[in-house]
DNA sequence: AGTTATTTGTCCGTATGTATA
DNA sequence: ATATACATACGGACAAATAAC
């Protein structure tokens, strides 16, 4: 399975191979990986190198991972759509770790900010769509 | 400066730290931050907390760095202001692996999905601000 | 052009703490 | 309480990219 000669890092092969495990049914939504040790010994590498896809993982917002337990392959939480003002400016950045904690946000997902001239509303990324106005909408 | 007993990890008490001395107009952006061996060394830590620290204020977007180069305080792009259709919907996420180099696009950047009836365009957040169409917009 | 030094990337191992089961 | 599992921190070693000379 590893390729430890391919120029490509084991914990980005790994974390390729967990996406597609995910992909292919094997892993589902909500479903709970092996522990690191288990996949430690799987994959014959450190622990570490484990951690290092795991990471990758949390990051791209793929999985979920809370200490003493197993991580879990992320559900997509339910979509609320958001009809956007008119002429609002919108941005998007990552949150920092205040504003994650404080806004109860996953890791890997990023920050929606809508700024109009009277208000600024924030709006993780995972739970919300942005519906611009259409024509005939009312001001 | 760092508090071992605090109950805050030490990365995270470096990454704060170092994100206050950016702030501060210590670390200007564009500029590089001292060599992890060095922080390694100021900090009174191993190489690996400074790594994780490091870690963190890629993935919030703060830093920029390359493999044989010392890491840089990033630089705000210029932000290109785009114009959304009518009744888009825009949805937000963390590109992959392939997606982020595909789009030449920074670690800790979150990727902008426009969607409309004809089309699908990608945006890399740093780069643009979606502004939703005025009220006397025609379509 | 080439060698050396610096710097980050990857991988290994170990140990301990803390949260969960 | 005990066991499992993830988080944090330490240490070392070598590879690979860059910078300096």
């Amino acid at each position: 399975m590893l390729d430890r000669r391919s120029g490509i890092s084991l914990y980005r092969q790994i974390a390729h191979d967990l996406l597609d495990r995910m992909q292919g049914g094997e892993l589902t939504p909500g479903s709970e990986l092996p522990s690191e040790n288990t996949l430690s010994l799987d994959y014959g590498v450190s622990r570490d190198v484990i951690r290092d896809a795991m990471a990758v993982l949390r990051a791209e917002g793929a999985i979920s991972t809370t200490r003493g337990r197993r991580s879990t392959v992320r559900k997509a939480p339910e979509v609320r759509e958001i009809l956007a003002p008119q002429a609002a400016r919108i941005t998007v950045r990552m949150p920092t770790y205040e504003e994650r904690h404080r806004l109860d946000m996953l890791e890997g997902v990023p920050l929606i900010v809508v700024h109009t001239d009277e208000l600024e509303s924030y709006h993780p990324a995972d739970r919300v769509a942005i519906i611009t106005p259409p024509a005939d909408e009312p001001a």
